[in-house]
DNA sequence: CGTGGCGTTGACCGGGATCAAGTAGAGTGG
DNA sequence: CCACTCTACTTGATCCCGGTCAACGCCACG
């Protein structure tokens, strides 16, 4: 995975895709393995925290509710992520819930072994850090968003990242299935109001659908709706 | 200062009010002191990155611009406390800006020593990493808001935050002096709304106002403004 | 063939942003 | 001390984005 482009052009990302093994030995000799299938609730919110968690493979959406059906998707972990990481040092409980989103294996190493590694590691505590300070870059952003872009903006966003994070299939297609509610989440919008926008956006000529699948057909303008008029 | 208490109740929070010199002297030994007056530019978005801050006393606002007139504040900073640190391993330029908005000395360091220092003193940098988790709890707790929660509870949140972060004056009354248009931007609305959303709770006896000093009467239903319904 | 779930679309509505205008201080200069 | 300006506060009127509700089509599946 890259970083997102927004945020961050063209250095990879910490603790993503692969770089596990090569930090953490001792964290991957004291993982256990989940087989999660997709609609999985791996922890919700008000969970007792069990400890951090990575994705084997598949992928793990981390979201937070209000009320009893809204939701705000956070972010997506996809092969090699980390998740959990915002319960520590917490109250024991998790802010935020984890669900598979695709089938997969996820693996956890409880909190008091990760803490520990943390405090002996210091490579590893750094890289974290650095990783960490990422994502409250990436948080804060939308934050901003949800606040003063309009849903177009935010949508477009939300598909770049996707793009980002998960890359294009031979024929063009943002690689990764999501269903509109997700998307919706994602963007902080309700499924209606995503799904005209979407439409506005294929009748201006910057996307392409091909059943659920979603092609970026003119990044430029699409990265357009995500600046700052000023 | 307290955590703020809807996130966390008892325990202390990471790197603020008079923790600092326990930590770290040697960076209390390379800091530089900056005197600010209120309303200073401290750095803005896309200025280089300097280094990372310290408030010495005064209060600094954290903030995010969208389109010319509009900001979103994502915290304060107060006596003790860091700013800046989002900066950490990221492009060299600020994400975000920080204005004081109470007259005051801040400190910094340069980015390259508190690096250094970072990879040295684990201690420190574990204890940054916590920190670090809990900003993010936050972060996303807001964002979560913004998207969801009325402007309504927002403000109620915003009243209660400030309150557990600057405390209370001898009369009771929120212990800061925070110009409206800045209460708007921390609840992520505009002006004219928390102003009637503020006349509102007034009428509801939540509230009491003397000038712009806001008072809290009923800590109980302004929580509860807070709390999703489900 | 019904039935249930999701995708699609239209109609409506309301929270909150925007616009406009008036008021009250807080300096500032004469 | 008053007039003048400037900024912040206050309030009403209006508008519109996007959320809500409801209906319908479509396909899968029992």
């Amino acid at each position: 995975m890259k970083k997102v482009a927004i945020i961050d052009e063209e250095k990879t990302c910490f603790l993503c895709k692969n770089c596990l093994k090569e930090w953490i030995p001792a964290i991957l000799a004291h993982k256990k393995n989940y087989k999660v299938k997709k609609g999985e609730i791996i922890f919700k919110e008000g969970d007792p925290v069990k400890g951090i968690f990575f994705v084997n493979n598949g992928i793990v959406k981390v979201h937070k509710r209000w009320g009893a059906d809204k939701e705000l998707i956070l972010r997506f972990a996809s092969e090699g992520m980390v998740f959990g990481h915002r319960a520590l040092g917490g109250d024991g409980v998790y802010s935020i819930s984890a669900t598979a989103i695709q089938a997969g294996i996820v693996s956890y190493v409880d909190m008091e072994f990760f803490e520990t590694t943390l405090k002996v590691n210091t490579d590893f505590a750094y890289k974290l850090l650095m990783f960490l300070a990422y994502d409250l870059r990436v948080s804060e952003r939308k934050t901003r968003n949800v606040a003063h872009m309009p849903v177009k903006g935010r949508v477009a966003e939300a598909l770049i990242m996707l793009k980002d994070q998960f890359g294009l299939t031979d024929d063009g297609y943002i690689n990764i299935e999501l269903s509109r509610q997700d998307l919706a989440s994602f963007s902080g919008a309700t499924y209606e109001t995503v799904f005209r926008v979407i439409n506005e956006l294929i009748s201006e000529n910057l996307l392409v659908l091909s059943g659920k699948r979603i092609s970026i057909a003119n990044f430029e303008k699409l990265s357009k709706l995500t600046e700052d008029a000023a």
